[in-house]
DNA sequence: GTGACAACTTAGCAAATACGGA
DNA sequence: TCCGTATTTGCTAAGTTGTCAC
């Protein structure tokens, strides 16, 4: 409610001001007729994070803007009207330094990078989509897949070889031997089976791009997987109410254990969560349930939390046997419910078991925290099919709420979810022909967004001396999704938690230092964003963009939107006519992919090892990961690894030491009383020091890469924002397995482009 | 122009599984 | 083979964007 309020009057105000702010830009604007060109990145950008990261790739990621394209030099603020306002105690003066020369010399050499990269561009765009694409892919693949046939004919001669006795003769098995036979025997199985599905797979990019409009002509699916039923309690397992055991009807029992699970978690010692949660728990309760439980404080769950962390305990303890019957039970599941019939082709679904019932746990300060996320039931559900296919069964005694055949939607099955009434589907897996052929569509907008980057740079550069305000806060705005690689940022209702992103963001969330740490017009950014993880960064930007800034946030409160004229729709409205398909978005997924490609350009030299390598990259994918602010949760044994890892290569340098005493040793011995024996015995200890010094080496990139990663999630940008034509392209050039970059989920879903790079690919 | 809604992508966390050293 | 740790996978929340009705 009060959050309600205050935007509400947010809104008012943001009203009432328009008319004022308008008219001041309009009567005292002067606009410049020698307005010059600048580049939005040329400004020197250290990224100061929480994230507290000793990488030098991290220098280099706030550096890379320096080397960006770069459009001309901008002589900026001569067309304001500006007092100082109150901002930051040092923030007093009204500095008049103009952007440095530098800037030009940038420009000139970007104008001849520009040009050949344009040039490579074309030439790529035209083996694009097209057949000559076939043709790369064909070489490329005849690459990737010579390797495996090789090591499969080696290994099953080897299978062969060792069916034979070292004498040459036949004799009898030992039981032993059955067993490593039987291994062999299931190993070839599942050889034939990869082969199989590898001759199976569907090279969907082989086939022309298909219509945007119609996913599908065919869709045939078994419908989503229900959760089993509830399963009550044991009749010793008890709820305690003041002290007293309760038995509880099996619906209120079912919703009083979702709560015992989470006991140990921090969320039900938090206000919010135990209010909705018992609130909602009240309201499944009967009369007389309710009659009884008044109070959360008098409620006692540690019985039945202590009945499941047993449970759980047995589940690890299982016998091998017994786990074996659970993956079996599970592999069923998946082959019955896990894939459909697309077109004919056998596609795996991303998520084909219906999510169960529990409490809900939103990110950060979520005002619906704790809220009880209902079982699905069939009539919740409608399903999506083509009309000829086999119309997924229902449960028994059940219904489906519809069944449509839509094939311009993805979707197999929806259903509407209780907390925020809003529709959730199941869809298609990564790897499947419709998420496959969007991603690389997704990267083709951003390659293309790479030809039209510097004429967009140059307007919001004019836009920032407009004499609309709304201009000048949507230039503002593009500029930091450009340069900062800021998400869009909706509005949002007042039912979720308190997140920004650029177009969202308040006056609150800024601080404007004339001065800051040695740097000129710095802005400091400290905001939640999605998943209300904090966004905190000191930025140095251009003269202009700082008292625009200023200009923005004059006359308003903390709580006030820093841009009050532009929405996210207008937004993309205006770059969606600067190139077609251009929406905010892009603008992460072409500055994190041109990241990568600069750094691992950068970073990579030949007369590296593989290890290496595998560290630039990380480091390359970190660069991103950082731009992007992709964290993560210090991994709770984060301290006792690195000890570990460090007491490793105590260890080692010890035993190197060791290593060298006995090698001086030899080395005398062998002075001393040639022979065959002591050479021998000098070259065993000449290679042990060797590797002995190759493997503390890899123990010591193994430390570098982990504590560097220690609170940076790679993941997130390595799957969806950068271009995998890159890393494969990399792996290639550089003989790096392409194993070492992506696991097989990884692979699974970049197969297209794994496929179809050869190692010439630039992004 | 705006809001509601639908469809889809992006995101971090936690459980499950794989891996490697004793 | 067991055990502890690292990596992968599954789950689902939380964003963005497009469309439609008013």
């Amino acid at each position: 409610m009060k959050l309600e309020k205050e935007k509400h009057d947010r809104r008012e105000k943001k009203k009432s001001r328009d008319r004022e702010e308008d008219s001041e830009l309009n009567g005292k604007h002067k606009p410049s007729s020698k307005m010059k060109q600048s580049d939005s990145r040329s400004g020197v950008c250290s990224f100061e994070r929480t994230l507290s990261v000793s990488c030098e790739v991290l220098s280099n990621s706030s550096l890379m803007f320096m080397s960006s394209s770069s459009a001309g030099k901008c002589e900026a603020g001569d067309a304001d009207t500006l007092e100082d306002v109150k901002v930051d105690p040092d923030e007093r003066n009204d500095g008049r330094q103009e952007s440095g020369s530098p800037e030009i010399n940038n420009n000139s050499k970007e104008k001849t990078r520009s040009k050949s990269s344009k040039e490579r561009h074309n030439h790529k765009e035209k083996s694009e989509r097209t057949a000559d694409a076939r043709d790369s892919k064909q070489e490329g693949h005849r690459c990737e897949s010579e390797a495996p046939v090789k090591m499969k004919k080696k290994r099953a001669k080897d299978e062969k070889s060792s069916e034979k006795h070292p004498s040459g003769k036949k004799r009898k098995k030992t039981s032993s031997e059955h067993e490593k036979n039987k291994k062999i025997k299931k190993d070839g199985d599942q050889e034939k089976k990869k082969k199989d599905e590898e001759a199976d797979k569907w090279k969907w990019w082989e086939e022309g791009k298909s219509s945007d409009t119609q996913k599908w002509s065919s869709l045939e699916h078994k419908g989503p997987y229900f959760p089993p039923e509830y399963e009550p309690l044991p009749d010793n397992i008890c709820f305690y109410y003041d002290g007293q055991p309760v038995k509880l009807r099996p619906a209120t029992e079912e919703i009083a254990t979702f709560y015992a699970k989470m006991l140990d978690h921090e969320y039900t010692s938090k206000e919010v969560f135990q209010n909705n949660f018992f609130s909602d728990w009240k309201e499944e309760m009967t009369k007389e349930e309710q009659k009884l439980i008044k109070t959360l404080s008098k409620c006692d769950f540690r019985q039945i939390h202590k009945y499941f962390v047993e449970k759980s305990e047995e589940r690890k303890n299982m016998t091998k046997e017994e786990k074996q019957v659970l993956k079996e039970e599970a592999s069923r599941l998946l082959e019955e419910y896990g894939y459909c019939l697309l077109d004919r082709h056998r596609e795996k679904i991303g998520n084909f078991k219906l999510e169960p019932p529990g409490l809900f746990r939103g990110r950060g300060e979520h005002p619906k925290m704790g809220k009880l996320k209902k079982r699905i039931q069939p009539e919740d559900v409608t399903i999506n099919c083509s009309q000829d296919s086999k119309i997924p069964e229902p449960p028994a005694g059940h219904r489906w709420k519809r069944v449509q055949h839509d094939n311009t939607v993805t979707w197999l099955a929806s259903w509407l979810e209780n907390i925020h009434g809003r529709p959730k589907y199941i869809m298609l897996n990564p790897s499947s022909k419709l998420k496959g052929e969007k991603d690389w569509q997704k990267y083709e907008t951003a390659r293309q967004l790479k030809t039209k980057v510097n004429s967009i740079r140059k307007q919001y550069r004019r836009d920032w001396k407009s004499r609309e305000m709304k201009s000048r806060q949507r230039g503002v705005a593009i500029y930091f999704i450009d340069k900062l690689a800021l998400r869009a940022g909706n509005e949002k209702d007042d039912e979720s938690a308190d997140t920004v992103g650029c177009c969202s963001l308040r006056v609150e969330h800024i601080t404007l230092h004339r001065h800051l740490d040695g740097q000129e017009h710095v802005v400091e950014f400290d905001f939640l964003g999605k998943d209300s993880i904090r966004y905190y960064n000191k930025v140095p930007v251009e003269k202009q963009v700082f008292k625009n800034l200023k200009l923005f946030i004059k006359h308003k409160d903390p709580e006030d939107d820093l841009f009050d004229r532009i929405t996210t729709v207008k937004l993309n409205k205006t770059l969606n006519e600067s190139m077609p398909g251009l929406t905010a978005k892009v603008f992460r997924t072409f500055n994190a992919s041109t990241t990568l490609q600069d750094q691992l350009n950068k970073l990579t030299t030949e007369d590296m090892t593989v290890e290496e390598k595998i560290l630039s990259y990380n480091r390359a994918n970190r660069a991103v990961a950082i731009l992007c602010n992709h964290q993560r949760a210090a991994p709770k044994t984060f301290e006792k690894s690195m000890q570990l890892l460090q007491e490793k290569i105590q260890k080692k340098k010890e035993q190197i030491e060791e290593a060298k005493k006995e090698l001086k040793e030899a080395r005398k011995a062998h002075k001393d009383a040639p022979s065959d024996k002591s050479k021998k015995l000098l070259e065993k200890k000449e290679k042990a020091v060797q590797r002995l010094s190759e493997q503390l080496k890899k123990l010591q990139l193994q430390e570098t890469d982990r504590e560097e990663n220690k609170v940076i999630a790679l993941g997130t940008s390595k799957l969806n924002y950068l271009d995998p034509r890159i890393s494969v392209a990399w792996c290639k050039k550089h003989q790096v397995p392409i194993e070492k970059i992506y696991n097989k989920t990884q692979r699974d879903k970049f197969a297209w482009a794994i496929d179809m790079t050869d190692e010439n690919f630039q992004f």
